[in-house]
DNA sequence: TGTACATCAGTGAACGCGCGTTCACTGATGTAC
DNA sequence: TGTACATCAGTGAACGCGCGTTCACTGATGTAC
């Protein structure tokens, strides 16, 4: 069937959200272009019309989840007065909300190592993404130039994907629940000096 | 055919050491008892006369890295004076080497995403292995207490790895050695006050 | 000491499954005349 | 205005593949008698 004129971009873009959370939920192999599909209410054959490969689909869901966590990131930060968005984004990241939910929350603390697996070709147009998104965020840290918190965001948005992975591996809540004040003191320590 | 007596157990540890390998590289749904058991001269079929699954395996495998690692670590902190064991273990981190070879290296920084996606029941036996290892190198870092080392070591480690990971998605070779160096910094900084 | 049998690490074919991708087809709507 | 044709997002069967796991079998050596 023929459909509207804009209703192809609409679905591509459903499945680049949709693709979005599966990736960040079960992990780019766990993670079934079927499955996908059938939660969009589509069939599998469908995809190729939208994305090459699944390759090119994680590529696009990565930059898109990149751009939803900065724009939370960004809000938790623009809340708080200007002494205190460092560690208005760090507690954001540390709260409870985002260690129980990887599905909505930081792409590099569900899919970073999947990143450092790819093919160079790939890794350069997601650590492009980074790159903005790094810098983004880096405008809310105390440093002189704009390179120096670019600097420390990427040292502060690394460490705590690589923390908040280790804590979501914990088993036990309450230790669990500790570990994330720990963190929360741990990084702020570290970004003020 | 009959094999002698202590023939199982060596070729238990040969799996064990190979798949600790593999895992790092490929991660663990990348990795293949079939391939592993071909690149030890076997067949797959005979992995079941060792291990009940794949996941236990797994689970093997974690711990034998970090050993392996915990062993690395420690050493160069050994051979560093008391005073600089801390920045020793972190520059020994972000070694060129280590970065380069996650073959060998760190198992969190290769695989911890995995690791949080596990059922619970596996979370607890590789969460227990990583607490010793932590509280292992924790001796190491500055701090009144065990328990403030260990707590330190936690967020060392998983910070770490988690910048590391990052590190080795980076395209561009200039670029992560330099990343490198500012990681060691970071930490260094992040870890004696 | 010699013989018959048991053991069991390792073999390799087979099973069942899910995956990424391809492809001939569908059919409602847009377009050309 | 009416009609014939083109378009193309979506369908669903199919392909080829690799995986984890199972299982009947092998055969050199240990053990029982």
């Amino acid at each position: 069937m023929r459909y509207p004129a804009q209703h192809k971009e609409e679905t591509r873009e459903r499945i680049v959200k949709a693709a979005a959370r599966w990736f960040r939920r079960e992990g780019s192999e766990g993670a079934a272009i079927s499955n996908l599909m059938r939660d969009l209410k589509l069939t599998h054959g469908g995809f190729y019309r939208h994305f090459r490969s699944k390759e090119d689909l994680f590529v696009e869901a990565f930059t898109q989840s990149l751009n939803e966590i900065g724009d939370e990131m960004a809000a938790a930060a623009d809340r708080a007065p200007k002494d205190g968005q460092a560690k208005a984004l760090i507690d954001e990241y540390f709260s409870v909300a985002h260690c129980d939910d990887a599905t909505h929350g930081c792409p590099l603390a569900a899919l970073a190592e999947d990143v450092a697996r790819r093919a160079r070709r790939v890794r350069q147009a997601l650590i492009s993404a980074l790159r903005s998104h790094i810098t983004r965020l880096g405008a809310y840290l105390p440093g002189a130039t704009e390179e120096e918190r670019t600097r420390k965001a990427m040292m502060l948005g690394s460490g705590m994907a690589g923390t908040l992975s280790l804590i979501r591996a914990i088993p036990d809540d309450d230790v669990r629940r500790r570990a994330l004040d720990d963190a929360k003191a741990f990084y702020l320590k570290a970004v003020t000096q």
